[in-house]
RNA sequence: UGGGGUGUCGCCAAGUGGUAAGGCAGCUGGUUCUGAUCCAGCCAUUCCGAGGUUCAAAUCCUUGCACCCCAGCCA
């Protein structure tokens, strides 16, 4: 009996130790979480990690906490420059897919006024002010990691000047990097980040929320826990990247003018962000994958990204468990695809029905079968050990198809399936044994013949043993197909480090194979876009959610069956 | 050379002073009309290194070392 998948052994990881800390000590009474994607791209596997996390700890802690602990879905659109209405549709589709929906769907860009109030506290309160610095002065003023920085000559403009030169940045009087609004922290402090750190640029570009309302708009050191205290976030989790800024993050809430007011006092945490060996995950190269057409889109199924994933025909279930096994926390990582990999043939073991295909065909014609004959077999969906139990019937007559790889001239050691004068069972039909080898004139094998036993139909050969199973096709009942096999995006674990476009030679150029005389069982002429299969002996394919259709199949290999015969091949 | 982090099996990752979980990968063997699945077994005398405290240390102390992040008017 084949179990169904175990859900992965999760222990605890420090996120969740801290949470229960926090409600054990009573500072929370609920747990409200939020993903705050940048709406400006796609999202990626990387992204999963963190859409899991967030979700996750909400609907994992609503169980004990009951309602009120949620996780909202805000987008981080503070820079009018690069985001878009187009990434925001993308972005709620992929979380949706994974399995997710938000308690609140928010922007940054909600809280602007509210923002903007608070800027004026803190310049009434010298906490900031309008530097008039150009952008290379401020730089230099900035000192570096070993030099303390200097004051800006503006640091000391008076309340008054400040709030008149901020309130007409705001009515657009100014050119965009004129001026900009500054907190006034230290600039000699050794955190970087707290180096009188800027609170709001000038940016006369409109944006696809507000419009044209603003000029002025916010950095995300300000923004960010603005955002999460006026919705309540408790805990406010990100990659480790932001942990010098978590400095700044509790400045700017400590400095909020009605501090009290806000439901709770939210304190930001960091995790490592995922790491995948054999593809890329960062934005911009992404980015250059796309546009520089080296795929075909951000769907391409050779991408790590979600949409790619999905066309891949990766499941949410195979991703989300990937996200819990690989785990939470601070030591940079990078996974092993394997893992991946693993998730989605453990998923798709269970649920995806068995067929058979041969992708690259070689004709057999079974000479002692009658010529006319067709008989239909059983064949089984699912293992006998599955407590799935349909099945179809498959055609067997005089021609067949085999795959060529199944097939061997002179095999080698141990090489259990066809070869002249060897005996193999063809899958749910009978054994054959292959009597004769067709060549072209250039020696190419065209076509095979072979005999069959009319005793072996359910029934072991007697008194010898057939030790190779293989799959076929039925010649003149096959639909034909297009298969579409996807490999690893790079050929190597990791790109070399190089910045620019280095990274492209890394690129696998087998990680598409187009076949497009492939032959598969009659059953599949009326599969359906988005169905996932197990083409036997093979891999798992879906029937492609956008080129599939009714006599025009198209299949995507989503990853190969573990082949332990390939293996010992190579060694 | 400043500050913030991290170092436990090939890859992830538990471990919170009581004598190294688990998953992936790998290796053996068994079952099998998928060289798949499934099943059984193996896989860190040792936790970045060196000292020290302790009856007892991956866990505490000291001191090295390595790697990551911070000098966008990006997030």
């Amino acid at each position: 009996m084949t179990s169904s998948a175990p859900a992965p052994t999760k222990t605890g990881d420090f996120i969740r130790d801290i949470i229960d800390e926090d409600l054990k000590a009573g500072r929370h009474t609920k747990v409200i979480t939020r993903f705050p994607p940048e709406p400006n791209g796609f999202l990626h596997i990387g992204h999963a990690k963190s859409i899991c996390l967030n979700f996750g700890l909400a609907l994992e802690y609503r169980e004990k906490l009951g309602a009120g602990t949620r996780c909202h879905l805000r987008f981080d659109d503070t820079d009018p420059a690069k985001e878009d209405t187009l990434f925001e549709d993308g972005i709620q589709a992929d979380v949706r897919w994974l399995g997710f929906d938000w308690d609140g769907l928010y922007h940054a860009s909600d809280y602007f006024e509210q923002m903007y109030d608070y800027a004026e506290h803190l310049i009434k309160e010298g906490k900031a002010f309008v530097c008039s610095l150009t952008d290379a002065e401020i730089k230099e003023y900035r000192g570096n990691v070993t030099t303390p920085g200097k004051n800006s000559p503006y640091r000391d403009r008076s309340v008054e000047e400040n709030l008149d030169l901020f309130r007409r940045m705001r009515k657009g009087e100014f050119k965009d990097s004129e001026h900009v609004l500054r907190g006034k922290i230290d600039m000699a402090n050794a955190n970087m980040k707290m180096r009188d750190p800027m609170l709001y640029r000038i940016r006369h570009t409109a944006h696809h929320m507000t419009g044209d309302k603003w000029c002025i708009y916010p950095m995300y050191d300000y923004a960010h826990p603005i955002s999460d205290a006026i919705e309540g976030i408790t805990h406010s989790i990100c990659t480790l990247e932001f942990e010098n800024n978590r400095e700044l993050y509790d400045w700017t809430i400590d400095n909020l003018i009605d501090y009290a007011k806000f439901p709770s006092r939210p304190h930001q945490y960091e995790f490592a962000r995922l790491n995948l060996n054999y593809t890329v995950l960062s934005k911009r190269r992404l980015l250059e994958l796309v546009e520089g057409k080296h795929v075909s889109g951000w769907d391409d199924p050779r991408l790590p990204t979600i949409a790619g994933l999905r066309r891949r025909g990766y499941t949410p279930e195979s991703i989300r468990n990937f996200c819990t096994t690989v785990g939470v926390a601070k030591a940079n990582s990078v996974v092993d695809m394997a893992q991946l990999e693993f998730c989605i043939r453990d998923d798709l073991n269970q649920s995806a029905p068995r067929v058979l295909a041969v992708l690259k065909p070689l004709k057999v014609v079974i000479t002692n079968y009658p010529d006319d004959q067709v008989q239909e077999l059983d064949a089984a969906y699912f293992p006998p050990d599955f407590p799935k139990q349909a099945s179809r019937k498959i055609p067997f007559s005089k021609e067949i198809y085999v795959e060529q790889d199944d097939f061997m001239l002179e095999p080698i050691k141990d090489f259990h399936r066809l070869a002249p004068g060897k005996e193999v069972r063809l899958r749910y039909a009978y054994c054959i044994t292959c009597t004769n080898v067709v060549k072209d004139e250039d020696g190419n094998v065209t076509e095979l013949h072979a005999t069959y036993d009319p005793a072996t139909l359910g029934a072991n050969p007697e008194g010898r043993k057939v030790k190779g199973t293989i799959h076929w096709v039925s010649a003149k009942h096959a639909a034909n197909a297009e298969v579409r096999l996807y490999d690893r995006l790079l050929s190597v674990e990791a790109p070399p480090a190089g910045k620019d476009s280095e990274f492209l030679n890394a690129v696998n150029p087998n990680a598409l194979q187009v076949l497009t005389d492939c032959k598969v069982e009659r059953s599949l002429a009326e599969s359906k876009a988005g169905e996932r299969f197990q083409f036997e002996r093979q891999g798992y394919f879906i029937a492609d959610e956008k080129d599939h259709k009714p006599g025009a199949l198209v299949f995507n290999r989503i990853v190969t069956l573990k082949d332990s015969w390939a293996r010992a091949q190579k060694k």
